[in-house]
DNA sequence: TGGGCGATTGGCT
DNA sequence: GCCAATCGCCCAC
């Protein structure tokens, strides 16, 4: 379980879908390449939040695992809110008014999970492991049949998408809905005449 | 130094 | 199912 305490309150989450990271042995891993200044914090201790921005638009937090060094982690994918279901929603809700979201949805993906956390690049190296940090993991009693845990290929992934390095625990709603890989269509063609005759490469 | 693209999401067809 | 939003990172030039 990991909780965020902010002005605003807390919010706890109990986690269901994880995805593993592998630094440098892994391509998919933002690691893979060696330590820049977005990545530091994969390279240090364990235990410590690695959040990063993507797409414009979203945070997504992850636990740095392995020994200092390694450059591990776990993207923490998805989760069910436990403790300030309020807040997490209205997290989830600002900028869209009248929209409407069931519980089971509002850590149900990493981006989703980050904003129902209140996580931003101000949770970045933050150790988890203390109980003093406002970003911290909660020690919590196992829920339902032990053993029921799920094992697939990640999410979105362009390179060793096969590596079986997602988790979540089966049957789960909160889990996120699992989409393959698909690269993206190229941007439309800067002239008409350029994309009939092919000069467009792929 | 420029530009392609990403560990995503939500809205529209 | 398809696509726009939105910006910072990082590799190639």
């Amino acid at each position: 379980m990991l909780e965020h305490e902010t002005a605003d309150g807390l919010v706890a989450v109990m986690l269901s879908e994880v995805e593993a990271y592998a630094g440098s042995i892994d391509p998919a891993s933002h690691s893979f390449r060696g330590k820049t200044g977005r990545n530091a914090v994969m390279f240090g201790p364990p235990g410590h939040a690695y959040v990063y921005f993507t797409y414009g638009m979203h945070f997504c937090a992850n636990l740095t695992c392995g020994p200092e060094g390694t450059a591990t982690a776990v993207l923490l994918r998805a989760g069910r809110i436990v403790e300030g279901v309020p807040l997490a929603a209205a997290r989830r809700l600002a900028g869209r008014p009248g929209a409407r979201i069931p519980d089971r949805d509002l850590a149900r993906g990493p981006g989703r999970l980050g904003q129902a956390l209140g996580i931003d690049r101000a949770q970045n190296g933050v150790d988890a492991c203390d109980p003093a940090s406002p970003l911290r993991i909660r020690a919590a009693a196992p829920e339902g049949t032990p053993g029921q845990i799920s094992e697939g290929p990640r999410v979105g992934v362009s390179s060793a998408a096969d590596w079986p390095w997602r988790f979540w625990r089966t049957g789960d709603p909160t889990v996120s809905v699992y989409r393959p890989y698909v690269p993206r269509t190229r941007p439309k063609p800067v002239s008409p005449s350029a994309a009939e005759d092919g000069t467009i490469p792929r």
